[in-house]
RNA sequence: GGAGGAAUGGCAGAGUGGUCGAAUGCGGCAGUCUUGAAAACUGUUGAGGGUCACACCUCCGGGGGUUCGAAUCCCUCUUCCUCCGCCA
């Protein structure tokens, strides 16, 4: 979440940058400023009364030392009101703290000032491409009937053990999925990300953390006899190693590269765009997180893309960079890069990774801290990015790579797959 | 699943009702010594709120209670350790 000093002390500022979402966040502020000094009031005058009660109590029992039992007993009768009104004054002051709390969750990340002003993904502003798009025969098929004709995804067999939105990979495709999870592994461990292996269900602090909590609760599958969550993506369980940490400059960078299997809801799209690989309940996903010290934390966003660009280069898969707009970038971001792998059969972009700087605003609700030269603790920022997620990158390989033969597997790759030929 | 024990500052670890936000050690920072570094020695060093700055307030796993007063007593939850049982 937004620090509560900076809205504070740049207001107008920060609804500036949150209007390039798209929002009129002024009420939100306004409220979150009302119940600030709300809840600042009733602190004083609490601490007043606290203060009143220590400094008796402390009498008391000096008076109990010395013998003076009777002025002690006589103190103590005073004692009944300062009980009652730091009852009644503590209660106040939690139901605003949390009501602050809870406005201030509603507050979504303030955009980078490179991000465009923009509703949605019409806006999104391309930065780079790169590779070569094949010119396919009139008789390509899209990557779902080539699994199909291949026999390597099985998505009815999915349907019929689970539901739809969960294939089932055999033979070769099962194959290629772990041999990208490897090589994606063996490039991000290469490159200095330590690899991680982490839960798969995460609890709901962990939730809040990352932001998916509370307003994206809905896309979280939730456990029914424990209070657990499916992880939607390896940021959850990694990115909260570090809540309650208090680290020392010499710490950064941290860089952590993770593969886990994610689940997600998303209930409300059908046809072509969900079709085949495009859009799954459960895929798989190599992760990068880094925690970083904010004056270098831009530099590191540049560092990440670069390195999933070279993934891509080195699939030869043809590709391009977004900047998003702030209509389109997630809640708590402050600025994205999507990648995007052209799908060629399908003729259409399909995004594949998603790099991103959270500034503090992860750091703050998950109490990220460093401390700075001057000994002074200061929120870290944190960034993640997908490097990368397995079906659309294997739908591209699938589409991109099918002969008359049969489907070539990526040169990178065949060491992995210990074959060069899906046929 | 049964029986016990434990959770304290960045880390380790004392502290069983009243100047305890908390000894001590390590680590960090500053200094002395040194050409420099290490070692040694000296000093300093928890977090959050609040204030121009102080004052003041909160925090000893989470929540609740007893008391004028709780790190310390009671209840409850969570986690960890030891022993027994079961099991991949």
């Amino acid at each position: 979440m937004l620090q509560l000093q900076a809205i504070r002390e740049n207001t107008p500022a920060i609804a500036k940058a949150l209007s390039k979402r798209n929002i009129d966040a002024q009420p939100l502020l306004d409220k979150v400023l009302q119940l600030d000094e709300e809840r600042r009031a009733t602190q004083t005058r609490l601490d007043a009364v606290l203060a009143e009660s220590n400094a008796l109590s402390k009498e008391i029992g000096m008076l109990y030392k010395s013998g003076e039992t009777e002025e002690a007993n006589r103190l103590k009768t005073q004692t009944a009101q300062i009980k009652e009104d730091s009852k009644t004054l503590g209660e106040t002051l939690s139901d605003t703290s949390r009501a602050l709390e809870e406005a201030l969750y509603l507050i979504p990340n303030t955009p980078h000032e490179s991000v465009p002003k923009g509703s949605g993904s019409e806006d999104n502003e391309e930065v780079f491409r790169e590779g070569e798009i094949p010119v396919l025969g009139k008789d390509a098929l899209p990557h779902w009937e080539l699994a199909k004709k291949y026999d390597i995804i099985d998505f009815e067999l999915g349907v019929k053990i689970t539901g739809a939105g969960f294939p089932v990979y055999k033979g070769k495709g099962a194959r290629l999925q772990r041999a990208l999870i490897s090589y994606f592994l063996d490039r991000n461990t290469g490159a200095g990300y330590q690899e991680l292996q982490v839960p798969h269900l995460v609890n709901e602090a962990s939730g809040y953390g990352t932001g998916q909590l509370p307003d994206k609760e809905g896309q979280m599958y939730q456990l029914k006899e424990d209070a657990l969550y499916l992880i939607p993506t390896a940021e959850v369980p990694v990115t909260n190693l570090f809540r309650d940490i208090l680290m020392e400059k010499k710490d950064f960078p941290l860089r952590y590269t993770a593969y886990t299997p994610c689940f997600r809801r998303e209930a409300g799209s059908y046809g072509a765009h969900v079709r085949g690989l495009n859009r799954l309940h459960q895929f798989d996903k190599v992760e990068i997180v880094r925690v970083e010290h904010p004056q270098q934390s831009y530099q590191a966003l540049e560092g990440m893309v670069e390195h999933v660009k070279t993934l891509l280069r080195e699939l030869k898969l043809p590709y391009r960079i977004l900047r998003l707009c702030g209509g389109d970038m997630g809640f708590t971001a402050a600025l994205t890069y999507d990648f995007e792998v052209y799908s060629t059969a399908q003729e259409r972009w399909l995004e594949i990774s998603s790099v991103s700087n959270f500034e503090t605003y992860q750091a703050n609700r998950l109490k990220l801290r460093f401390r700075d030269e001057h000994k002074k603790t200061q929120l870290a920022h944190t960034l993640n990015g997908s490097a990368l997620a397995l079906p659309r990158v294997l739908a591209g390989i699938l589409e991109n790579y099918q002969t008359s033969k049969g489907i070539l597997i990526p040169e990178v790759l065949v060491p992995y797959t210990g074959f060069d030929l899906i046929d």
